[in-house]
DNA sequence: GGTAGTTGGTTCATTATTTGAACCGTTGGT
DNA sequence: ACCAACGGTTCAAATAATGAACCAACTACC
């Protein structure tokens, strides 16, 4: 593994709910030796890359990735078109829409739209991590993906994120495949309890799905 | 310089006149060997941070940095109370609001928002380079930075962006003393013609300067 | 108020990685 | 049919990354 990838995978520790990390504690979370996630992280600071609260304290990502997410929507519009979307899906349904893209093996969240109809709604977190067997977005997009990507997706550790959450590899193979007969995936519960939700693929200019768009309600509403 | 930052430098040449860049012309841009260009360019995409379109061709930058962006935004959410104040700034003026933060030695726009009052208005780019010299923001900034943090700006070279961009140091001092003395700084044509503009700083909580504010109209409306 | 365990940061010999000139096979222009 | 430029690859030489040990400064805890 290159120094490169180790110093940005460093930055993929960052999330939510884990929005600031000391230098200790990114070092265990990622195994290498204190003193190179200290000059990994100084590098990437130097860059704007990450930032430190007041000195010498904690780690959290910084201001450059906004100047880079600003010119990579100016060449690839795929946020701004998607909002758009996601507000008309979310106000003709009444419920949550999100949209979420490929990268890699790993499927991120990364806008969202929620409906004002209701009390009661489906809360998302852009940027949020989602796994593939247990959403209706990623069994969508594998029900368009080629044989050798499901594979590898499958050949990862499937997590079990609530007790509905369907991890047996031949199961989940079911369940694609009943996606792709109805061209709409399904999830109820997998991901998080008591939501469920539909999604449909999203194809990119090579005819391969490269991300997701769900609608996601309580159980008792869909 | 270590592997890190000469990779991650490699993404400072992407910008909205050039969102696309060949490995050969990359090379070229950078100083560097093709064959290091290369590698560092197959981690960037491995990790999302950049892509390729279509196969063998051009990278452009890729769609973490959208998933990074939205995760700081989480963190610290600067764009959106931003985006807030230049809609109130830019209605009550009636011309172009724009904001731009300080990164290390260089002035980045990140956000703006235009007014419907007039038929011609400022024209802005988010993720547009600034300089501190030929900017109203620019000069706003370092009239409220530590010395140190002028002399270096001031050892850079200063470019001149039009015919009316002051470049000498002594002539840049004159100028930054005027806007400590009036809270505001002021620029005409220093960095685009036709073009004047005024700004203020914004303070980060340890009270030093790490942006500003500014509101841009044709020389001949403001 | 002493002490034991943190923290962020630093050092330097050892080691593994990056580096770059030259080399492919393709592509596009003339 | 040619030439130049493209993205990509190779391998010895050179350079940079690595990690155990070591600071000084804090914090919590008797």
């Amino acid at each position: 593994m290159g120094t490169v990838t180790k110093a940005l995978s460093l930055l993929r520790f960052f999330s939510q709910t884990r929005p600031e990390i000391g230098l200790s504690d990114l070092a265990r979370l990622s195994g290498m030796n204190k003193a190179t996630v200290y000059r990994m992280m100084s590098e990437l600071v130097d860059q704007g890359f990450a930032e430190q609260t007041r000195q010498g304290k904690s780690y959290r990502l910084g201001p450059e990735v906004l100047r880079l997410a600003a010119l990579r929507e100016a060449a690839v519009p795929l946020l701004s078109v998607a909002r758009e979307m996601l507000a008309q899906l979310s106000d003709a349904t009444g419920e949550t829409a999100h949209m979420s893209i490929v990268q890699g093996t790993r499927l991120n969240a990364l806008a969202h739209h929620y409906s004002a109809r209701h009390g009661t709604r489906v809360a998302m977190e852009d940027a949020e991590v989602l796994s593939f067997h247990g959403t209706a977005s990623g069994l969508a997009i594998l029900a368009y993906s080629d044989a050798d990507f499901v594979d590898r997706v499958l050949a990862q550790p499937l997590v079990a994120h609530t007790a509905q959450t369907e991890t047996r590899p031949d199961a989940i193979r079911d369940r694609i495949a009943a996606a792709r007969a109805w061209g709409v995936a399904e999830s109820v519960g997998g991901f998080e309890a008591d939501v469920h939700s539909l999604a449909v693929p999203v194809f990119g200019p090579d005819e391969r799905p490269i991300g997701a768009l769900a609608v996601a309600a309580p159980v008792a509403r869909m």
